[in-house]
DNA sequence: GCCGTTTTCGGCCCGACTGTTTTCAGTCG
C-alpha cells in the first residue's frame, strides 16, 4: 500500500514545482521541497498525526501542517489546485528533462505556448526556439538530447514505482471472495530495472468479478480491453496493466509463461518440443495424446522438463537453462543473507534522521552490523568538518553495542576527484571502519582520465567500497564513460568491493555491469544508500539486482559474517 | 515557508559548470 507520507510528498514536490515555475520566492519553493523530503522520509504514518504532531516533523511548520491535514481531511490541497489550473501539468514536465528548469519551462509557455515535452520537440525539429533568449544552439541540442534520455525510457517505470501499484492491485483482487492465487508476473517479477507493463495473474474459476474489480479500481484511469480472460487497463500514473484470470489448476504454467522472458520462454519451450511435449500458459503437454503432464506449480513444470526450479530474477536467457540442466545455478543471494548495510547517511549531512533512530531502525531489522558513512567534506554543500565527523565517531561508539547484537561501524562517503584522490589524508582515513568512494561530480572526464580516476581510488588502501560505481540515474542521466574491464579488474585485484546502491533510480552497478565485474572476480556490497528511516527497506531492489547478476553470498561481502568482512576491509593492511 | 533566535526578522547549501548573457542567469549536485 502506499502510504499517506508519500502522497503527501509528491503533492509538496509538486507544489514547490509550481511556485519555482511561476516564479515564486526561490526560498518558499526550497521550503515545500525541504517539507515533501521530511514527511516522505519520516518513519510514523502521517495520517494518524494531527497539526500538533505534523510540526514535530523537521521543516513542516504551521502552513505546511495545515495545508496537510486540509488534504488529508479532504483529499485536497487549495492552493495546489489553484496553480494547477494557472499551469498546465505538461509545464510541470518539462523541467523534468535534464538541463530544463523552472525559468526556461516558463519562458516556453509564456512566450511559445509550449506544455508537453511533446510539444517542445516538435518545436525543437520546427526550428521556432531560435528567436528565444537564453535558447541558443546548444541548449537546443542539450535539451534534444535530454528528451532523446526521457524517451529511451519508453513509457517505462522505475521498478519501485510498478512494484507498489502492482502490489496495491495483487491485495485488493486477493480480497475477492472465489480467488485462489493472485500475483504479479513479467518483468517486474523478474525485477528489472524498469517496467514497462504489469502483467497480474489470478487463479479463479470465474473471471467476471476480477475483471469488474480491477476497472472499478480507484487507481484506473481508463479501460483499454475487456475480454473473459484478459483484460487491460491503464492507471492514473499511465501503466498498463493486463490482468489475466487462469484455471486454479494452470497456476503454476501461467506464472511461468507470464513472467518471462520472451528469450527463457523460447529455451523452455525448445526443450519441451525435444520432448514430445508442448509448454503453453496452460500447462506442458503430451504432443500427440493433448495429455496434461505439469500444470500445477512452477516446480512442477520445470522439474517435468529436467530443470530445477529457477529464480525468476535468473530468467533472461542468459545462460539459466543450460546452467539448470548442468545442475550450476547459483544459489542467488536474499534479502535474509544480508547481515548489514555498509552506505547510509544521517542528518549530520544530508539525511534525516538522527544517527540515534538510524542504527536503531537497522537494528530492528536484525542487523548484525551497520556503518554510517555520512558525506567527506569534499562535497561542500554537505559542510563536513573534521570536528563534526570525530564527534558522530564518539556518538557512535557510545551507541555501539546498546542495539541488541547489531554492532556499529563508523565510515564516511568520500569524494573521489578528478585525479582520484579523496577527500583526507591516509592518516585522517585510519581512523574509520570502513570508506565508500564515489564520484560526484566531473561526469564528463573523458574515458581514459575517469579510468585511471576509478582505478586510483581503488589503489587507495582506504578505501573499501566504490559507491554507485557508474553514478548513473535512470531515466535522467547515463553512466559515466570508462574502460570498465579495467576498473573492475582494479577492484578484483585491490579487494575494493563494488556497491550495488540499491536506490531504485541508481541500481548501480546494474545487472550487465554485475555480470561481467563478477568474471574478474571482484566482490560486492549490496546496501541502501539510506538517507532516512524508510529507505533501508530499499534493500530488496539491490538484492533483487544482484541476483539478476547472478551474485551469491560469497561475492557479497555484507552477508559475510563481521569478522571476515572486518579483515576483507583491512585490504592487505 | 521554516527556523532560531541576537525571540518576530533575516538567513536559508554553496560552488561549479555551461552557454550565451558582453557581465551573468540557469541548472545541478
Amino acid at each position: 500500500m502506499t502510504r499517506r507520507n508519500d502522497e503527501v510528498e509528491a503533492l509538496l514536490r509538486e507544489y514547490a514545482d509550481l511556485v519555482a515555475i511561476t516564479g515564486g520566492d526561490a526560498f518558499k519553493a526550497r521550503a515545500y521541497e525541504k517539507a515533501a523530503r521530511a514527511i516522505g522520509g519520516y518513519p510514523a504514518d502521517i495520517s494518524k498525526l494531527d497539526e500538533g504532531g505534523l510540526r514535530e516533523i523537521p521543516n513542516v511548520g504551521r502552513s505546511i501542517a495545515d495545508k496537510v491535514v486540509e488534504y488529508l481531511r479532504t483529499g485536497k490541497m487549495a492552493v495546489v489546485e489553484e496553480r494547477r489550473a494557472r499551469i498546465p501539468a505538461g509545464v510541470r514536465e518539462l523541467i523534468a528533462i535534464p538541463g530544463l528548469g523552472p525559468k526556461k519551462a516558463l519562458r516556453l509557455y509564456e512566450d511559445l505556448h509550449i506544455a508537453s515535452v511533446d510539444a517542445l520537440a516538435t518545436a525543437i525539429e520546427a526550428d521556432a526556439l531560435a528567436d528565444l533568449r537564453g535558447f541558443g544552439e546548444k541548449t537546443q541540442e542539450n535539451i534534444r538530447h535530454g528528451i532523446e534520455l526521457l524517451r529511451r525510457a519508453g513509457g517505462r517505470v522505475l521498478l519501485s514505482t510498478a512494484l507498489e501499484t502492482a502490489e496495491e492491485i495483487v491485495a485488493e483482487l486477493s480480497g475477492l471472495p472465489g480467488c485462489g492465487r493472485c500475483a504479479y508476473a513479467g518483468s517486474l517479477r523478474r525485477m528489472r530495472e524498469t517496467v514497462g507493463d504489469l502483467d497480474v495473474l489470478v487463479a479463479a474459476r470465474r473471471s467476471e468479478p476480477f475483471m469488474a474489480a480491477l476497472c472499478e479500481l480507484p487507481g484506473t484511469a481508463e479501460v483499454i480491453a475487456r475480454g473473459a480472460k484478459k483484460t487491460s487497463v491503464r492507471t492514473v500514473r499511465g501503466l498498463q496493466v493486463d490482468l489475466r484470470v487462469l484455471p486454479p489448476q494452470s497456476w503454476g504454467a501461467g506464472m511461468q509463461y507470464f513472467t518471462g522472458s520472451k528469450g527463457h520462454n523460447i529455451r523452455t519451450r525448445t526443450i519441451a518440443v525435444h520432448q514430445g511435449l508442448k509448454l503453453s500458459e496452460y500447462g506442458l503437454f503430451d504432443a500427440e495424446s493433448g495429455d496434461s503432464l505439469a500444470s500445477r506449480t512452477e516446480e512442477e513444470v520445470y522439474a517435468r522438463l529436467g530443470l530445477p526450479w529457477i529464480a525468476p530474477t535468473l530468467r533472461e536467457d542468459r545462460g539459466e537453462v543450460e546452467a539448470g540442466l548442468h545442475g550450476e545455478l547459483p544459489e542467488v543471494v536474499t534479502e535474509k543473507d544480508v547481515r548489514g548495510d555498509l552506505h547510509t547517511h544521517t542528518d549530520l549531512t544530508d539525511g534525516l534522521a538522527p544517527l540515534a533512530q538510524m542504527a536503531a531502525a537497522a537494528a530492528r531489522r536484525g542487523y548484525a552490523y551497520y556503518a554510517v558513512t555520512d558525506h567527506a567534506p569534499g562535497l561542500s554543500m554537505q559542510r563536513m568538518t573534521d570536528e563534526k565527523l570525530l564527534a558522530q565517531r564518539e556518538s557512535l561508539r557510545e551507541l555501539d553495542g546498546t542495539l541488541r547484537r547489531m554492532r556499529l561501524l563508523h565510515g564516511t562517503e568520500l569524494n573521489i576527484d578528478p585525479d582520484g584522490e579523496v577527500d583526507w589524508p591516509a592518516e585522517f582515513l585510519a581512523g574509520f571502519d570502513l570508506c565508500v568512494a564515489s564520484v560526484h561530480s566531473h561526469f564528463h572526464l573523458g574515458r581514459r582520465a575517469m579510468t585511471r580516476r576509478l582505478v586510483r581510488a581503488c589503489e587507495n588502501p582506504y578505501v573499501n567500497i566504490i559507491g554507485h560505481p557508474t553514478t548513473r540515474l535512470i531515466g535522467r542521466r547515463p553512466g559515466v564513460d570508462a574502460d570498465w574491464d579495467e576498473v573492475f579488474a582494479a577492484c578484483a585485484r585491490t579487494g575494493t568491493a563494488l556497491e550495488v546502491n540499491a536506490q531504485p533510480d541508481r541500481l548501480d552497478l546494474g545487472d550487465e555491469d554485475i555480470l561481467r565485474a563478477r568474471e574478474y572476480g571482484a566482490k560486492f556490497a549490496v546496501n541502501s544508500d539510506a538517507h532516512a528511516v524508510p529507505h533501508l527497506a530499499l534493500l530488496r531492489y539491490g538484492v533483487a539486482t544482484a541476483q539478476r547478476g547472478w551474485l551469491t553470498r560469497e561475492d557479497v561481502i555484507n552477508t559475510w559474517p563481521l569478522t571476515r568482512l572486518r579483515r576483507f576491509l583491512r585490504k592487505g593492511r
